[in-house]
RNA sequence: GCCCCCAUCGUCUAGAGGCCUAGGACGCCACCCUUUCAAGGUGGAGAUCAGGGGUUCGAAUCCCCUUGGGGGCACCA
């Protein structure tokens, strides 16, 4: 319910008909969730579908990323390119001769027409239009004329395009599932290209064409396309077909309101996601929030939001008709915050086998060393990217100002009492035997506190050990970095820290 | 310029005429926990539902206008 005029008879049909122009832009992937999730509520299909045929806009290598993009968010398709399927081919470059087809008829019920205006000439009537504050639209200087008539006069080529006919009076309403009636006046509508002169059809025909060959019974596509819909319909309408429910998805927008842009803003596309390190998981379940509202299961009121859900769920509530239209601010914080959730829940194996690939160009990696370390941060990472920069302390010594191994409150000569101290702790620890474990090195090292007059805080907190052995002031719980790191790395760590902390003391 | 779309806390969202002195989440602030940082827990600030007119006994919810934001105006998709 709620998802536009189903057609009677044959399952529910939806599709991603990305260009391969380049990489995935995240608007896409907006739609692609509805498309795909509102062919799983009513269990029916979603196919993927290439719109390659601008020639001069196909990028080698754009078609595998689409393929990599959707597997990565763990969204499944059922026909495609790839994997063929009973509608197929589904490149429209294979299927250039059904739109051949397609155009004679066309061209012979009179529902569109041949132009052989030079693009020089449409380029000024468009100018002077623009001048004259109305309305840019095609003159029909062509319309109704023989190759020949059309010679004779200024601005012809032979290279001709297809033109459809639109009507010219009255209004056009068609209903959007997400957004309700749209209404649009003939007047201001022209007659689109269908066909270039290169032969080749444009969008306006293509994909109405393969969306009815295919059997699609839901269009969902971005709100750009919200104004050629009118051209869309009449297509349909020429040919005789009904049409499908047709969606149109909400904008992206960045903080600043503004479309997001692949050109000018690096989050505009998914692989930019993949590369900060947000989890797939993280991902969906920022944009399902978007397009579907989960109720809280565990909650009596209907009110409480479930925060984490994934596919399963966001096919189990979306709604077309529920569907806010309005543009999206993409919210880094939260989509962070999610990922947080998401990368807390992983099993310690799977979250190893997601941040390696982060850590491949990491100084002095060590394997032993790293599988102590990322438990420790697993709970205090935002995004994966992280892992190498917090990391970083246990694979190689770090410079820092001498200055952090003072906490609050204490002196440096204090300072220095506190690491001497600790120094000959950790000794004693490492002389006793195999004792180098987290629950020996706090038994070593707790009583310090007390002996030496200070809190645990000053002690194991910003400052001293802890920024002696980590070269930094904040980290992961300290007995367990040291254990991690090894007696020799400690004892090294807290003997160069001792040194350079006496050499500005005895400066002073 | 013309056409179209949109409008609830900073952000995402619940809300389909009375249950709303507008609920939740992120973010922010405070406190608790605590060896730092996180995580977790508790509490708080934050929206005269863009503004103005209607309709109605009653409007965030319906209608109109204004304002603001966005999208489109290609032989690209």
């Amino acid at each position: 319910m709620g998802d536009g005029a189903v057609r009677a008879g044959g399952p529910v049909r939806t599709r991603f008909a990305p260009s391969p122009t380049g990489e995935v832009h995240i608007g896409n992937v907006v739609a692609v969730l509805i498309s795909a999730s509102i062919a799983r509520k009513h269990g029916g299909q979603f196919f993927i579908r290439l719109e390659d045929t601008d020639r001069s806009r196909y990028q080698e290598g754009a078609e595998g990323l689409i393929y990599n993009a959707l597997s990565w968010l763990g969204i499944e398709w059922d026909e495609g390119p790839d994997k063929g399927g009973p509608y197929g081919p589904y490149r429209q470059s294979e299927r250039l001769d059904r739109y051949r087809a397609y155009t004679e008829q066309l061209l012979a019920s009179g529902a569109a027409y041949r132009c052989w205006c030079t693009p020089e000439r449409l380029d000024q009537m468009r100018k002077e239009q623009q001048a004259r504050k109305v309305p840019p639209r095609y003159d029909r200087l062509c319309l109704g004329k023989s190759e020949a008539e059309r010679r004779a006069l200024p601005g012809f080529t032979d290279r001709y395009t297809v033109r459809v006919l639109m009507p010219t009076e009255g209004q056009f309403t068609f209903t959007d599932a997400i957004r309700g009636d749209i209404t649009f006046d003939y007047a201001t509508q022209q007659d689109h290209i269908l066909v270039r002169s290169d032969g080749f059809p444009v969008y306006h025909l293509a994909a109405m064409v393969d969306d009815h060959d295919m059997r699609t019974t839901h269009i969902v596509r971005g709100e750009e396309w919200i104004s050629t819909t009118p051209v869309h319909y009449q297509v349909f309408k020429a040919f005789g077909w009904d049409v499908p429910a047709i969606a149109h998805s909400p904008l992206l927008l960045n903080t600043d309101r503004t479309k997001i842009s692949k050109r000018k803003h690096p989050w505009a596309k998914v692989e930019w996601f993949m590369e900060q390190g947000f989890l797939p998981e993280a991902v969906v379940n920022y944009l399902g929030n978007l397009v579907a509202f989960v109720p809280d299961p565990e909650n009596p009121d209907p009110s409480i939001a479930r925060e984490l859900f994934g596919l399963e769920e966001i096919a189990k509530h979306i709604d077309l008709a529920n569907i806010g239209p309005s543009g999206k601010i993409i919210d880094i914080p939260r989509l962070e915050w999610l990922n947080g959730q998401y990368i807390r829940r992983l099993s310690l194996r799977e979250f190893s086998r997601r941040v390696a690939p982060f850590m491949r160009d990491v100084a002095g990696l060590d394997q032993g060393i790293l599988s102590k370390a990322l438990p420790l941060e697993q709970e205090r990472l935002k995004r994966l990217s992280e892992a190498p920069e917090v990391l970083g302390f246990f694979f190689r010594d770090e410079q820092y100002d001498p200055k952090i191994l003072i906490p609050k409150g204490l002196d440096g000569q204090k300072a220095l009492e506190i690491l001497q101290a600790s120094r000959d702790a950790i000794e004693d620890l490492a002389t006793e035997g195999p004792s180098w474990t987290a629950e020996a090195i706090k038994d070593a090292l707790w009583p310090l506190a007390e002996a030496l007059g200070v809190k645990t805080g000053q002690l194991f907190g910003a400052g001293t050990v802890r920024a002696a052995v980590t070269c930094r002031l904040v980290g992961p719980p300290l007995f367990e970095t040291m254990e991690a790191l090894g007696v020799d790395t400690v004892r090294r760590r807290l003997d160069a820290a001792i040194e350079r902390l006496s050499l500005v003391e005895s400066a002073r």
